[in-house]
DNA sequence: CGTAAGGTATACAGACCTGTGAATGCAAAG
DNA sequence: CTTTGCATTCACAGGTCTGTATACCTTACG
C-alpha cells in the first residue's frame, strides 16, 4: 500500500523537474487541487514518466515534503551555526531563516498545510510534519542549553508556538509583520530567562 | 461570479442539515476533497436541493466558515465576559476558551486551513479568515486596554502568534499541550508588562 | 553490436467532480 | 383553492481525477 519515497538527491533528471514542479504546485495551489496530468505537463514530462518514478502521487507528495523539510532544516543550521552569533542570539536564530524563508514562503507551513488536506493519519504527511515539528522543539531546546538558559524543554515548546504562529499569522494577516513579532516575544522570553528572574508560573 | 452567502441562522431544516454535515465533513476531510455528492447523501437530502439552498459549493464553503467563525466568536464571548474574572485574567480568556474548543476541533485552525485549500485569494474564505484574525487582535488589543497594559497593540499582536501557533501545534503534535504553554506564556507577557518592567527592545 | 534504462506519445479505464434539467409531491399561507 | 416555497427523484452533461496499456525512440555502455 505504501511505496517508499526516492532519496530527493539520487533523481534522474525528469525526476529533479517533477518534484520542483510539484513542490512549486502543491505549496501555492494546494496539494489536492493539483493533479498530477498539470505537474507532468509543466515538468515537460508525460504522465507516464512520472509514475515510472515516483510510483504513485502520494509518494510524489510524501517527497516533496520530505525535500522541503530538509531545504528549511539546512537553511536553519546554516543560520545557527553562524559564528558571529553570541550563544544567546543563537537561539533566535531560526527566526531569521524563517524571516528569510517566508520571502519565498508567504502562503504559511507547508507541513501544517499538508495536514489540513491530508487527514488519515497513515499518510507519509503526518509522519514528515510531526517529526518537523519536533524537531525544531528539541533544536531550540539544545540552544537554549548551550546558553544555559533555565528550563530549556519549556522554552522550546513557547518558541516553538510562536513560529507556528508567525508563520500562520503571515497567511492570514500579511500585514502584520508577525515573523518580527514573535522574533521580539522569543528575545524578551529568552532575556527574561536568563536574568533569573521569576519563570512561569502555572 | 460571486453569489452572495445565506445568514446560517435563517436556514430551511434540510439547509441547515447540509451546512452541519458539511461542516463536520470539511473541517474533519478538507474542503477540496470533499464532494458535495458526499454531503447530499449523509445530509438526507439530494444534490438538487443542496444546489437549490445554496447555489455552489464555493458559496457553502463560505457557510462553513461564517458560521464557524460565529460559534467561535460566540464561545470567546462568552468566556471574556464571565463577571468572576479580573480585568487580567480576561486578556487570557481566550486562551481558555481555546482550550475547549480543541477538544472538538483537534485539526488546526479552520481558516488557516481553508487559506491553505484555497489559494485564490477573491475567494470569500480569504475575507472570513483574515477577518477573524483581525478581530481576534483587536479583542486582544481592547482587553488590554481595559487592564491598562501599556502598548496594547504590540501585546495584541503578540498574544495572536500564541494564539494561532498553539492551534497549529495541537494539530501537529498533540502530544504537546501547546494551549496551555501558550496560555502560561501569554500570563507570563501579561505579568511582565503591567508591572511597568523593560518592554520589548526592537 | 546488443541491451537496458530513461523517456516520449497516445489512448484508455473507471471513478469522481461540479452543476443542470425536468417533472412531481406536499404543506402552509394568502 | 391556489399560489408559493421546499424538497424529492432520476438522469445527465462535461470535465477532471489517478493510474495503466501499448508501442516507439534515444542514449549510454559493456
Amino acid at each position: 500500500m505504501n511505496a517508499k519515497i526516492p532519496d530527493p538527491n539520487t533523481l534522474t533528471p525528469s525526476a529533479r523537474r517533477i518534484l520542483e514542479t510539484a513542490s512549486t504546485l502543491f505549496y501555492e495551489g494546494g496539494i489536492t487541487a493539483v493533479g498530477v496530468d498539470v505537474i507532468a505537463e509543466r515538468s515537460g514530462v508525460t504522465k507516464r514518466t512520472l509514475y515510472n518514478r515516483f510510483g504513485s502521487k502520494d509518494v510524489l507528495v510524501a517527497t516533496y515534503l520530505l525535500n522541503r523539510e530538509m531545504r528549511w532544516r539546512h537553511l536553519v543550521e546554516t543560520a545557527v551555526s553562524d559564528p558571529e552569533l553570541t550563544a544567546i542570539e543563537r537561539v533566535t536564530a531560526p527566526f531569521d531563516a524563517l524571516g528569510e524563508w517566508v520571502q519565498q514562503s508567504p502562503r504559511g507551513c507547508a507541513f501544517i498545510n499538508a495536514l489540513a488536506e491530508l487527514p488519515d493519519p497513515e499518510h507519509p504527511a503526518h509522519r514528515v510534519a510531526a517529526e518537523e515539528k519536533r524537531w525544531l522543539c528539541s533544536l531550540f531546546e539544545r540552544l537554549a542549553n548551550d546558553a544555559h538558559i533555565t528550563n530549556p524543554a519549556d522554552l522550546a515548546k513557547q518558541l516553538v508556538c510562536l513560529h507556528e504562529g508567525a508563520l500562520a499569522m503571515r497567511a492570514a494577516l500579511p500585514e502584520i509583520d508577525s515573523v518580527t513579532i514573535a522574533k521580539d516575544t522569543a528575545r524578551y522570553l529568552i532575556a527574561a530567562a536568563t536574568t533569573s528572574s521569576t519563570n512561569i508560573r502555572a
